[in-house]
DNA sequence: GAGTGTGAAAATATTCACAGCA
DNA sequence: TGCTGTGAATATTTTCACACTC
């Protein structure tokens, strides 16, 4: 078996992957100035990482740089598309079409292209073919068929949380393996189906605690009291 | 000095931190039925992770189980509320009323209580005094000064890419340490300052990435079935 | 008996630091 | 010389497994 100079090594690393993407913005910003080459530091700089660690995280891909020079802009850029599976486009569906479901749908295939919004699911009669950023709205019990007409492969929940478990199901059935859902309960699926949750009040709340923390640390550091019980 | 039985131990693992917010919402469900107790097991369960880790992240807070029985609903509610700083209400504050922004200020308060938005900002001339949410726009100019006098501690950034950092720049000299950011972009803040980022496609990447590795998978194994992909 | 709290072990992730190539 | 690619060292996170308490 000839082996390739390039090409992934082994298995990629979680955290490593959540990176990829954010490396690609970066990318992408570069390539619209005449920018053709970057270093690690440079393009880590951009990312907001440090240079070890994305050179780390590029050496799961295999070996793109330059000893001496850098990264070619647009050869990485092509890499970590390839990785990443953002040559097939993803067709997504949108289910629940309320404040932010609406604000989904706007979006308009999703920033950093390659997510068109493909259609668009609501239990409210009213809102039935109502076009939506360019969309149709759907009956949720219309999921199957839909999804399966215009090939969905992600599937986005922005229901409220006591229909999001049903909803999820729906989804399952019909065949799509990715979801990312923002409702606030944890969905159950079967092994084969990845879920990526984005929970705003969790974002919020932990913001909250490093704000308490920081209180407290500048309350104990000023010499006087404090609610300070951390004995370091 | 009296040493408290229970009471933080040391810092809190940031890992930690980012899964009490999750506990807290099971709790609130289990609070609204007439559960008082509950296992690590159970709460594990509705939360999504496994009873060991769960069990450790609470030992981070000090013992509040009981052995034998599981943990009071109420009072483990209390605690993890008292060490995220939820029993002070942050003010926030919503800067871009886009689609999203618009979202954002509808929720009203954001889901699970203890954050009510409190301003809102636009550039946008047309929107400024319409009322959002039950609140009124205002400048972007005026940051500084709302912020200041409605005790803003949470700036959340929904504007476009181009103008995130110079409003962050903003938010940050008018006092506010806590930014969600819904800005593609990386923002450069002073060390004190707690940024948090929600990047919707880069979510939507990751989640390609596990179609696309799925799909590789599958096709590899075609022919000797099995999901069995883990050389141990 | 049942289930917490926690050291110790294993797995992951990050950082260092430098050999090696352009 | 300059910067990548990567083993080795370190730090963090997860998991195990069991002593301990109710």
């Amino acid at each position: 078996m000839a082996k390739s100079a390039h090409g992934q090594h082994g298995p990629i690393p979680e955290a490593a992957v959540s990176r990829l993407a954010v490396y690609l913005r970066a990318l992408s910003s570069l390539a619209e100035t005449e920018v053709t080459s970057v270093s690690s530091e440079e393009l880590a700089a951009a990312a907001g990482v440090n240079s070890a660690k994305l050179r780390k995280d590029l050496s799961y891909l295999g070996s793109y740089g330059t000893r001496g020079v850098g990264y070619d802009v647009r050869v990485l850029t092509e890499e970590i598309e390839r990785v990443l599976g953002l040559t097939a486009n993803q067709a997504v569906a949108v289910v629940g079409i309320g404040n932010l479901g609406h604000a989904l749908a706007n979006y308009g295939g999703f920033p950093g292209r390659g997510f068109p919004v493909r259609a668009l699911f609501d239990v409210d009669a009213d809102l039935l073919g109502v076009p939506v950023g360019g969309i149709q709205v759907s009956r949720i019990e219309d999921i199957a068929e839909v999804c399966a007409e215009r090939g969905i492969t992600i599937g986005v929940i922005a229901t409220p949380a006591f229909s999001a478990q049903s909803v999820c199901a729906r989804l399952v059935s019909s065949g799509v393996r990715c979801i990312l859902n923002f409702a606030p309960v944890e969905l159950v699926v079967p092994d084969d189906v990845e879920v990526r949750k984005v929970d705003l009040a969790v974002e919020m709340q932990i913001l909250s605690f490093h704000v308490a923390r920081r209180a407290g640390t500048r309350a104990a550091e000023e010499g006087t009291n404090g609610m300070v019980t951390n004995p370091s």
